[in-house]
RNA sequence: GGGCGCGUAGCUCAGCUGGCCAGAGCACCUCGCUUACACCGAGGGGGUCGCCCGUUCGAGUCGGGCCGCGCCCACCA
C-alpha cells in the first residue's frame, strides 16, 4: 500500500496553473508507485466548506445569509444576481452553497482527468460531506471528553467584515500607510510636573486605554511607576506599570495599553491583571459606553460623553480622523501626526485590519504540545528536508491556543446544544452532547435527545451553539475522512475494496481501509500552507491517535509569472489549466511541471510546454521506428554497442528509481530524458543498418532485442510523466496498460549483460568513441554545407590504444551510419578526427 | 530582529558525497526535406560559475565574511 493524503483543493470558482502543478507532481509518484506494484490509495477530495464559498455564492447569487430569516423550501435564487442583496435562511443559503459547489467539483474533476491524475474518483470525498462531518464532529467530542477542547470568553481576533473570529494560522501581514501620532496624559495628581508623551499609531483607542506602561529599568519614567495618568478627552485614570516587554527605544518609552489595539495589549492585559474597556464592536464600529458608569471611570464624565459622543458608531478610520481634530482642538496632540509605514496583521481573505475583540470561542490546546509538535516533525521525513525550518518557526512561534469556532454558516457545525434555565440564560458550562450515533448534527435544527423542537430557545428549553468549525479543523483530518475512519467499509461489503486507479481491488485482510492506509506514506502540498494544514494535521492526528498522519511531506513551490511575482488572477494571468492542456497537450503540461523541482518556485513557461510536447512526438517516432518491420530478436545480446547501450540505460533506471524514492520526480525525468535524446541522436543512427539487415542476421538479431528492452524501458521510465503518449506506444506491441506495467528495473537489463561479462568497459568505450567520431563526421560534412548522407571517402581517427581497440568492435556500425568508404586508425596522445570527403565542400 | 533558500551562458536551470577541457534546454547563427521524426535533424558561437579571503596537490562544489534577490517567522506601541 502506498497512500498518498491528497490536497483537497478549495473549490471557490476554479483551479489555476499553480494547482496543475504541483498535482502534477504527486501523480507521477503515484504513477511511479503503482507500477513498482503498491496498491496505491490516491483519493480527491474537495474543500468546499468554509468562508471562500460563502462569499463566492453572495457575489454568484446575490444573496446574503440571514439566520433570522426563516427557511423557505421552494426558494429559488433570482437569475441575475439583484443589486440589493436578498437576505435568505441558513439551511436556504446552505444549500446554495452546496449547489454551487457541486457544479465547481464537477469542472475540477473534468480538468484533473484532462490532466491525466490517476486517482481513484471512487474515493472522493468532500468537506462538506456527510463523512467529513461526522469524522470531525466525533474528533472534536473525543478532544472536548479529554479537555483538549474548550470554550472561553476571552479576546480573540476578529474580522470586522465576515463578523468572525479568525485563527493566528490566518493571518497575514501587510505593509500599510499609517500615522505616529504625539499625545499628552496630564497628571491625575496636584503638583509639578508628570506630564507623559505618549506615541501611539491608533489614537482612536483612547478610550480603551487600561494603562500606560514603561520598561522596569528606565531611568526617566522610573519615577512616575505606580502613579496614575488622565487620558486625554476622556479623563480616566490610568495607572503607570512597568514591564520587560516595553522597548525603550521605542516613542517615548511610554506605550499605553489599550484594549486591546494588539497582540501585545493582550499579554499585558492578562499579566498586569487590567480591567477591560472595549470600545469596539464586531461591526468594527464604536459602541456605546457609559462615560462614569460602570468599566468607564472618568474624573470629567460630561466631556468624556462629549467626545465620545463624535466617535460613537464611527469605523476605525473614521473614528481616527475625528479624534485626532478633537485632540488637536484640545491641545493634547504634540505636533502633527508623522505618516509611517507599519506592517498591519489582516485575515489572509479580509479587507481590513483584524481586531481583538472580546468573544465566547472553542479553542483547541495547542500551546502545552509545543514540544511534543517539534518532535513530530522531527520524525517526519521533509522532502526537501529545510523545508521542516518553517514548521518549527511556526511552531516556536504560538502565541496561543488554536481558535476554531466561526459565526459562519456554510461550515460543520460544533455538535454541541446548551440547556436554557428558567430566567432564559443560557448555561455554557453544561453543554448538552448527542451520542455518536447522532452524528453528524446540526444543532441549528436538529434537537438533543430528552427535548423537543417547541423548547428551542426556551426558558428551561436549550439552544443550539450557534458557529461553525474553522475550516482547517475539517480539513486537518485528511488523513482521515480520506481514510473514512470509523465508518462502515464499503470495501468490506463486497469482499474487497475499492480503491486505487480502475478500483483495484486488495485481498480482504479483516483489516478496515483506514487501518490500512493510516498513517499515510505521502502528504504532498505547498509551502504556503504548513503553517496551516501540514500543522494542524500534524496535532490532530497526534491529539487523536498519538502519531504522525503520514511518514513524509513533499513540498512543493509555487508558479511564478517570468517576472518572479507569484502567479494570480489579480495579476491578470489568465492562463487557465483547460486552456493550456488544449493548446499543448497534457503531456507537454505535466512535462513543464516535472520540471520543477520538488520544494522549487517555479516560472510559468509555455515553452518548456513545446519541448514537452517535442519529447513526446519523439517517443512516438522513435516507436514507431524501433517497431516497425523489426526483425526477430536474439536469444542475447551479442554485439557490443548493443550492450554498451542497454549498460547506460540500466544506469539511468537506477538513477531514476533513487530519485522517485526520494520524491525527486524532476531528477527522474531528467535522467531519462537526456539518454533518450541521446538514444535517438547517436544510437538509434548507428545501429540503423544493422537493424536492417546490413551486416546479417545475428547482427540483426542482436539489435532488434536491444530495442525491445530499450524502447519498452525508455516507455515506462516515462509513463509517470507522459501517461498519454506512453500508453499509446505501449499500446502498439504490449499488452495491457503501461500504467500497470512493472517498474523497469536495472538488475533485469544487468540480467541481459551477463554472458561475456568482464567487457563492459570496452563496450562502452566502443559506444562512446563511435559516437564521438560519428558526431566529428558529421561537423565535417556541416561545415561543407553537404547532406548528412554525403559520402566519406576516409576518416582518419587518432586516439589512445584502448579506444582504437574499442573503435574496432563498432567498425561497421559506424562506416554504414557515416557514409564512410575507409576507417583508418592512428595511435596518439591527443584524440583527433581527420575527414575526408568525396565532395567538394558547397 | 531571527531563520531558510537562491545568485552558474541572453533566458530557465542541472551540476549529488570537492578532480576528466563547466553542462542541458530554449533563444541566436549556419547547413540539411537522409527510408522514425520538417510539430524535424546536424553543427556552431556564447560563461571572470555574485564578490573577497581561507582549507586543499586541486573548489560552482567545503569553511568564513560581504553584496544582491526571494520567502518564512517575530510582542511592528
Amino acid at each position: 500500500m502506498f497512500a498518498i493524503d491528497t490536497p483537497p483543493p478549495t473549490v471557490s470558482g476554479s483551479l489555476h496553473v499553480g494547482h496543475v502543478f504541483s498535482y502534477t507532481h504527486t501523480d507521477a509518484v503515484a504513477r511511479y508507485q503503482r507500477m513498482r506494484g503498491k496498491t496505491v490509495f490516491y483519493p480527491m477530495g474537495w474543500d468546499d466548506n468554509g468562508l471562500p464559498t460563502e462569499r463566492r455564492v453572495q457575489n454568484h447569487f446575490g444573496v446574503r445569509c440571514d439566520p433570522s430569516v426563516a427557511y423557505d423550501p421552494h426558494f429559488t435564487p433570482p437569475s441575475e444576481p439583484p443589486e440589493q442583496p436578498l437576505s435568505i435562511s441558513r439551511p436556504n443559503f446552505v444549500e446554495l452553497c452546496l449547489k454551487l459547489t457541486e457544479s465547481d467539483e464537477r469542472a475540477f474533476e473534468e480538468l484533473w482527468r484532462a490532466l491525466g491524475l490517476s486517482v481513484d474518483w471512487s474515493m472522493t470525498y468532500a468537506t462538506i460531506g456527510e463523512v467529513a462531518q461526522r469524522i470531525s464532529q466525533r474528533s472534536f467530542l473525543g478532544l472536548l471528553e479529554r479537555g483538549q477542547a474548550y470554550q472561553l470568553q476571552a479576546p480573540t481576533l476578529w474580522d470586522v467584515d465576515f463578523r468572525t473570529a479568525v485563527a493566528q494560522a490566518e493571518l497575514e501581514d501587510r505593509e500599510r500607510p499609517g500615522a505616529m501620532h504625539r499625545v499628552r496624559f496630564a497628571p491625575a495628581w496636584a503638583g509639578e510636573g508628570g506630564e507623559a508623551l505618549i506615541e501611539t499609531t491608533r489614537p482612536e483607542l483612547i478610550p480603551a486605554c487600561v494603562a500606560v506602561l514603561c520598561h522596569p529599568q528606565d531611568e526617566r519614567w522610573k519615577g512616575l511607576v505606580g502613579a496614575e495618568l488622565l487620558t486625554p478627552l476622556f479623563g480616566a485614570r490610568v495607572p503607570v506599570l512597568a514591564h520587560e516587554l516595553v522597548e525603550r527605544e521605542k516613542g517615548t518609552g511610554l506605550v499605553m495599553v489599550c484594549t486591546f489595539g494588539d497582540l501585545t495589549d493582550v499579554t499585558w492585559w492578562r499579566e498586569l491583571g487590567l480591567p477591560v474597556r472595549a470600545v469596539l464592536g464586531e461591526d468594527g464600529r464604536l459602541v456605546e459606553v457609559a462615560w462614569g458608569g460602570e468599566g468607564f471611570p472618568s474624573d470629567d464624565p460630561q466631556r468624556a460623553r462629549a467626545s465620545y459622543g463624535e466617535l460613537r458608531g464611527r469605523s476605525v478610520n473614521q473614528a481616527r480622523r475625528r479624534i485626532v481634530e478633537l485632540l488637536r482642538e484640545s491641545g493634547d496632540l504634540v505636533g502633527e501626526p508623522e505618516p509611517v509605514s507599519r506592517a498591519v496583521k489582516f485575515f489572509e481573505k479580509g479587507e481590513r485590519p483584524v481586531e481583538i475583540i472580546t468573544s465566547r470561542q472553542w479553542f483547541f490546546r495547542t500551546v502545552e504540545h509545543r514540544h511534543a509538535l517539534i518532535e513530530r516533525g522531527r520524525e517526519l521525513e521533509w522532502h526537501p528536508p529545510y523545508m521542516r525550518a518553517r514548521f518549527e518557526d511556526w511552531v516556536n512561534g504560538l502565541a496561543g491556543d488554536w481558535c476554531v469556532s466561526r459565526q459562519r454558516f456554510f461550515g460543520v457545525p460544533f455538535p454541541v446544544w446548551y440547556p436554557v434555565d428558567e430566567h432564559g440564560a443560557v448555561d455554557h458550562e453544561r453543554p448538552i452532547l448527542p451520542g455518536e450515533h447522532r452524528l453528524p448534527v446540526d444543532p441549528s435544527t436538529d434537537v438533543p435527545d430528552g427535548y423537543d423542537s417547541s423548547q428551542r430557545g426556551r426558558p428551561g428549553g436549550f439552544v443550539g451553539d450557534p458557529d461553525v468549525m474553522d475550516t482547517w479543523a475539517t480539513s486537518s483530518l485528511t488523513p482521515q475522512i480520506a481514510g473514512r475512519a470509523g465508518e462502515p467499509d464499503p470495501g468490506s461489503a463486497h469482499g474487497s475494496s475499492a480503491h486505487g486507479e480502475d478500483g483495484e481491488g486488495v485481498a480482504g485482510d479483516g483489516l478496515s481501509l483506514f487501518q490500512r492506509v493510516f498513517p499515510m506514506d505521502l502528504r504532498p502540498q505547498a509551502h504556503d500552507i504548513i503553517r496551516t494544514w501540514l500543522f494542524s494535521t500534524v496535532l490532530r492526528s497526534h491529539l487523536d491517535h498519538d502519531e504522525l498522519p503520514w511518514r513524509g511531506a513533499a513540498i512543493s513551490g509555487w508558479v511564478l509569472d517570468p517576472d518572479r511575482k507569484k502567479m494570480s488572477k489579480s495579476k491578470g494571468n489568465v492562463v487557465t489549466p483547460m486552456h493550456l492542456l488544449q493548446e499543448h497537450g497534457a503531456d507537454a503540461v505535466r512535462y513543464w511541471a516535472a520540471n520543477g523541482r520538488p520544494g522549487t518556485d517555479t516560472a510559468f513557461d509555455a515553452q518548456q510546454m513545446r519541448v514537452g510536447r517535442r519529447l513526446a512526438v519523439k517517443l512516438l517516432n522513435a516507436s514507431r521506428f524501433a517497431l516497425a518491420d523489426l526483425p526477430p530478436a536474439g536469444e542475447s545480446l551479442t554485439h557490443p554497442l548493443d550492450r554498451a547501450m542497454v549498460a547506460r540505460l540500466a544506469a539511468v533506471v537506477s538513477e531514476a528509481s533513487e530519485s522517485f524514492e526520494a520524491y525527486d520526480y524532476a531528477r527522474a525525468l531528467q535522467r531519462a530524458e537526456e539518454l533518450f535524446w541521446w538514444f535517438c541522436d547517436y544510437y538509434l543512427e548507428l545501429v540503423k543498418s544493422r537493424r536492417y539487415g546490413a551486416v546479417g542476421e545475428e547482427g540483426a538479431a542482436s539489435v532488434s532485442r536491444a530495442l525491445r528492452l530499450c524502447l519498452s524501458t525508455f516507455q515506462r521510465l516515462f509513463a509517470p510523466f507522459l501517461p498519454f503518449v506512453s500508453e499509446e506506444v505501449w499500446s502498439w506491441w504490449q499488452p495491457g496498460s503501461i500504467h500497470r506495467a512493472p517498474w523497469p528495473e536495472a538488475a533485469q537489463l544487468h540480467g541481459e549483460l551477463a554472458e561475456g561479462a568482464g567487457e563492459r568497459d570496452l563496450e562502452a568505450n566502443a559506444l562512446e568513441v563511435a559516437a564521438d567520431v560519428l558526431r566529428e563526421v558529421r561537423k565535417a560534412k556541416s561545415e561543407a554545407r553537404l547532406p548528412m548522407r554525403a559520402p566519406v571517402r576516409r576518416v582518419l581517427v587518432s586516439d589512445l590504444p584502448e579506444r582504437l581497440h574499442a573503435l574496432g568492435l563498432a567498425r561497421e556500425d559506424l562506416l554504414q551510419a557515416g557514409v564512410i568508404d575507409a576507417l583508418d586508425v592512428a595511435e596518439a596522445d591527443e584524440p583527433a578526427v581527420a575527414v575526408e570527403l568525396a565532395e567538394p565542400p558547397r
